[in-house]
This record gives structure tokens, C-alpha cells and sequence, in this order.
DNA sequence: TTGATAGTCTATAAAAAACATAGAGTTTGT
DNA sequence: ACAAACTCTATGTTTTTTATAGACTATCAA
């Protein structure tokens, strides 16, 4: 299960897609029109600031924005953001590996390939999944590879 | 990421399925060999027992068993056991549906389609693979439906 | 029938992660 | 200069995860 964190960063977004071009949304708004805690918004939308997902502007008239069109952003680069790897162990993981901590061998590691497959899936939908596409009803990509 | 009781859990399972036939394996056996803390696997051991996973017998002779033949049981069995539901947001469970807390209209909410997706990706892996299909290597299954 | 073996049950607790709030600081437009 | 609005650091609460302790029960065999 992903977290409110997680939700509430995609909800965010969702949001500020349909307002893309429309100049910046305050942090207000955004949480009063999404039910978002205010404070907890605004760490999760400082990070999405600092990974290039928006940008924003201080003083008045400032606000939040997609740094880029909806269509340019990935569901999987938010996911894994605000969640982590999409990756359900580490040792599959292709943006953030590591070993397993309590595994013998990789190499013989039974849990490992099928981990893979499904790491496989997942990426394989959300990284080919935008923002534009939600908006659309949830046109999912064009294809994918099995 | 699949929590360390999960992990734990499957290697036991492996670890189990490779002596399915050959009598109950003890609880120190298996925390010895696959290094789990021997008390946090009991009651790993103790839930998968309780749902139908595994068999015991108490006293001299005693121990674990799987309570069917490995290729009678799939991954994605156990893992909703020791892990939840496999759905990302719990709209789209089949196995516990609920409705998303923060979700003002299920109806129209743009998460939920790519989340279903990835739900039923999981499921089609997991679902299809056994603890036989692991020890031989990470075959999956026959055919996935897309 | 007693003693050792081995799983079961209840309670507790330490550690980590998730969720959230407070308040001072900084930038910007008017 | 002032107010608006994002930024940063710190702190706190709640929940989940990861265990541990110890008494209890069932089983086998001598």
C-alpha cells in the first residue's frame, strides 16, 4: 500500500496539471481543496520542488507549479520520490539497489526473480503512465513490453 | 518494499518446501539456517499455520510442515498473508476492498485506474507463481493475461 | 507417570517509519 | 515598509515493524 504522503503529492499534482499554464496555485488553496494538512503539503511539495517536478515562486502572486507539462512527468517518478523504489526488495531495485540484508546469495536467491518480474510490471506501467494520461481518464501507454 | 516478516516468511517456506515429504522440520532449525530471530518466526510460522499454509505437531518429533504440496501454493497467497492486500490503494483490493479515506469520489478519481493496473499486474504474477515454480528457478507462469 | 521436547499464547517493549505541527526565516511584489 | 507566500529546522505524536520474555499445553518415550 502507498503512503497519504505518496497520495497526497499525486492528488497535488493531478491538480496542478489541470491548472497547467494558469500561472502558480498557493499552498492554501491546494490543501483546502485537496484536504491536505497544510504543513505536511508543504514538506511534500518542497520535495517535489527540489527533484524538479515543480518549481515555485515566493512573495505575492507566488505559488506552485509543474516545472514541466503533465505529459512530460511520469507517475513513476513521483512514486518513487515520495514512496521509494518501486521495487519490492532492494536487490531488484534499478534506481536505488542494494543488497538484501538477510540474504545468503543473490545469485541463488529464490525470491529474487519473481521480485523481478514483478518490479518489472510495475515500472513498466507507472514509468510509461503521465500525468497527462490520469487527466484522460487513465489511458494507460501505448504498450508494453513482456 | 515487502517488510522482513514477509522475506522471512517465503524463505521459510522455500526452505520447507525443499524438505516437503521428509517429516516436520523444527522452528530452531529454521531460524538457525535462514537466520531469523527464533521468536519473531514462531509467530510468522504460527499465522501461516493458522491460515491453512502450514501444518504443526507439537512435542519430541514435532515441528513444521506445509500443510499442501508446494505447487499447491502460490506466492501471492502467502504474501497477501504476511504482507496485506497486494493493491497499492485499497479501492482496487479484490481480497479487502475498501473505500480510500482521502478519496472524495471513487468514481472519478484519476489514481485509481493506473493503480488498478499495477494491482492486477502484481496479482497475475504472484497469483500464478508457487513455491514449486520458485525452486525451479523462477519459472512463471504458463501465460500472463494482459 | 514423569521428564524432556516442541509448539502456543499473552504481554510487553524497543526501534523505525509515517504523519503532522510550530515557529522563525527568507524572498518578492506593491 | 509591509504583507504575502514559500523555506527551513526542529519537534512531537501515532502507528507499524521487529522483536523478546515467560508461562502454558501437547506429545512422546523411558
Amino acid at each position: 500500500m502507498i503512503s497519504r504522503k505518496t497520495k497526497y503529492g499525486l492528488q497535488s499534482l493531478i491538480y496542478l496539471s489541470k491548472k497547467y499554464g494558469k500561472g502558480p496555485v498557493l499552498i492554501a488553496e491546494l490543501a483546502k481543496k485537496e484536504r491536505i494538512p497544510k504543513k505536511f503539503l508543504e514538506s511534500i511539495l518542497l520535495d517535489l520542488k527540489n527533484k524538479g517536478i515543480l518549481q515555485s515562486k515566493k512573495g505575492k502572486g507566488g505559488g506552485y507549479a509543474l516545472a514541466r507539462s503533465p505529459h512530460e512527468i511520469s507517475v513513476g517518478e513521483v512514486v518513487r520520490i515520495l514512496e521509494g523504489p518501486l521495487a519490492p526488495v532492494p536487490c531488484v531495485s534499478h534506481t536505488a539497489y542494494r543488497k538484501c540484508e538477510e540474504c545468503k546469495d543473490e545469485h541463488t536467491c529464490e525470491i529474487r526473480t519473481v521480485m523481478k518480474q514483478v518490479r518489472d510490471a510495475i515500472a513498466n506501467i507507472l514509468d510509461n503512465t503521465t500525468l497527462s494520461d490520469l487527466l484522460k481518464g487513465g489511458k494507460h501507454a501505448v504498450s508494453y513490453v513482456i
